[in-house]
Order: C-alpha cells, then sequence, then structure tokens
DNA sequence: ATTGTGGCCTGCCCGC
DNA sequence: TGCGGGCAGGCCACAA
C-alpha cells in the first residue's frame, strides 16, 4: 500500500509535469474531493496555473501551482499515473489491474499529456491547500529529537503513536510491524514508557529501514513481510509470531525478541 | 487533550 | 462453476 516509500516514487513521477500548465481538471468522483471541495471550485482554482513543484511530505503528495497547492492522497490502493505509465506497478493490496473507471482525478495539460490517480476502493483524496501543519515531521528525514518527542509522555501503544500522522508522517502498517520487529521492541508497550536507552532504537531502525526498502522497492519488502501470515515464524530466531490488533491494524511480531 | 473504536470504500481470495 | 463471507489499511467521525 502507499505508504512514504510509494508516495515518494509518485512524486518522483509528477516532478516529470513540473513546468505544464493545467489546461484542465477531472474530478468526476465527488466522494473523491475532500474538505467540502466542490469540484467547480477546484477547477476554478487550478485550471490556467502552471506545476510549478512536487513535494511529499509523508504520505501526502504535494502539487505546488502559480496558484494554490494540490493535495493528493492515495489511501492504500490509489496509483499515481502519468502519461499512462504508473509511479509504482506492483501495489500490495491493490489490483494490479488498471480500468479506466477507477480514475477517480486527473490533470490534464495543455500539452494533453496527463495525470490521473487510480484508485479502485476510493480511500485516496484530493484536497485544495492542504495544511502542511498537520502532518510531523517526515518519517524519512526526522531527527532523533523529534521522535524522541513524537514519543514521550504517550500512553498509547508504540506503534499507534509512530502511524500517528500528526507525530510522524509516512509510516504506515507494514512499515511500522518491520520497524519495530527489527528494532526489538513491543508494538503494545507504551510509546512514553521507553526509557532513555530505547528511544534511540526506534529512530536508528526507522532510518535503516526506510534506506533498505526503499533500495528494494517498497513498504512490501520488509523481512516480517512474507511472515504475515497465520502459523507463520519469526525469520529471525524462529518462534511462533503473534497476531493481534493494535493501534486499529492487524499487527504481528515475534513475542521472543519484541520487548 | 488523548486514546480507542467503528465505519467507509471495493476487489480479491478462499471454501463450499 | 458461482456465490458469499472475510479480509486488507488509511482516514475520519465520534465517544469516553
Amino acid at each position: 500500500m502507499p505508504e512514504l516509500l510509494e508516495v515518494e516514487a509518485y512524486r518522483r513521477l509528477a516532478e516529470r509535469a513540473v513546468g505544464r500548465v493545467i489546461a484542465a481538471v477531472e474530478a468526476p468522483d465527488s466522494w473523491y474531493l475532500k474538505g467540502g471541495l466542490a469540484a467547480e471550485e477546484l477547477k476554478a482554482a487550478v485550471e490556467g496555473e502552471k506545476v510549478i513543484a512536487a513535494r511529499r511530505r509523508g504520505k501526502l503528495l504535494l502539487l505546488d501551482t502559480t496558484g494554490p497547492a494540490l493535495g493528493l492522497r492515495f489511501g492504500m490502493t490509489g496509483r499515481l499515473v502519468l502519461d499512462g505509465e504508473a509511479g509504482v506497478e506492483e501495489l500490495i493490496y491493490s489490483s494490479r489491474r488498471r480500468d479506466p473507471k477507477w480514475d477517480r482525478f486527473a490533470l490534464r495539460f495543455g500539452d494533453s499529456t496527463r495525470l490521473a490517480i487510480s484508485d479502485p476502493r476510493r480511500l485516496g483524496g484530493v484536497l485544495l491547500d492542504p495544511i502542511e501543519a498537520h502532518l510531523g515531521p517526515d518519517a524519512a528525514s526526522i531527527t532523533p529529537a523529534q521522535l524522541r518527542s513524537a514519543l514521550v509522555g504517550s500512553k498509547a501503544p508504540l506503534k499507534a503513536r509512530l502511524m500517528d500522522q500528526a507525530r510522524v508522517a509516512g509510516i504506515g502498517n507494514l512499515l511500522a510491524d518491520e520497524m519495530l520487529w527489527r528494532a526489538g521492541l513491543d508494538p503494545r508497550r507504551s510509546a512514553g514508557e521507553l526509557d532513555a536507552n530505547e528511544l534511540r532504537r526506534p529512530h536508528r531502525h526507522l532510518r535503516a529501514t526506510v534506506a533498505e526498502l526503499g533500495e528494494r522497492g517498497g513498504s512490501h519488502t520488509g523481512d516480517l513481510m512474507p511472515a504475515r501470515s497465520r502459523g507463520s515464524h519469526c525469520p529471525r530466531d524462529g518462534a511462533a509470531l503473534a497476531r493481534d490488533t493494535v493501534g486499529g491494524r492487524t499487527t504481528w511480531w515475534c513475542p521472543a525478541h519484541q520487548h
């Protein structure tokens, strides 16, 4: 599913659209426009404007224009397609097909090219002038001090806090499980319970996991990923893996080495 | 304020 | 072979 690694791939794809002028907005699905945004309002705001940058904060893709910025969200099944080319080919939990009816939003440029979001399950959305301050520091560049302050003083489970986009932006379910598995930390522990020594581990493993899975090609390429099924065992020590809901999400962890 | 829960979206896979 | 139930997770509304 699109976590920050996939959205970063989308950002790189969208960067090719920098310099193009938005000739028309296609918004066939009003559900997909968030924050009370109407299609007419969106058209009036960005048609005729030029794309000047493609940025990312967490899982949010930002298209800066000479007018207001556009915020693109992908949920877990959204795919960015530019000129018929997808930013990510293999999107786990989404369909491998591409059906035109799944195009929930698109920009048509003056040179007849087109940037579209194909999203079978309509879990993504489009925002006009998103408030970036609603998102915490980006997980790929967060500092140790920033991560520490995102965790201390909280009674929420460690995993829930890591996935709270207002505290740390970009960590989804798979990345959270993978980094905690690597860090040897129990996802259910209260975030604020970590001592000074333990607090260093999430940061180190977050950075390492993001870098490594980025090179491998996405958030689904973790070492724990193949073991996310019933009756499986820890790839590190062979112990039976535990499965439960933590932070509202299906969570897999190793009771033998994650404490 | 913080934390937890349930619902939304819909394609796909498994078992009958 | 078709069908129905369960499942996936990002986000939001809402409750305690």
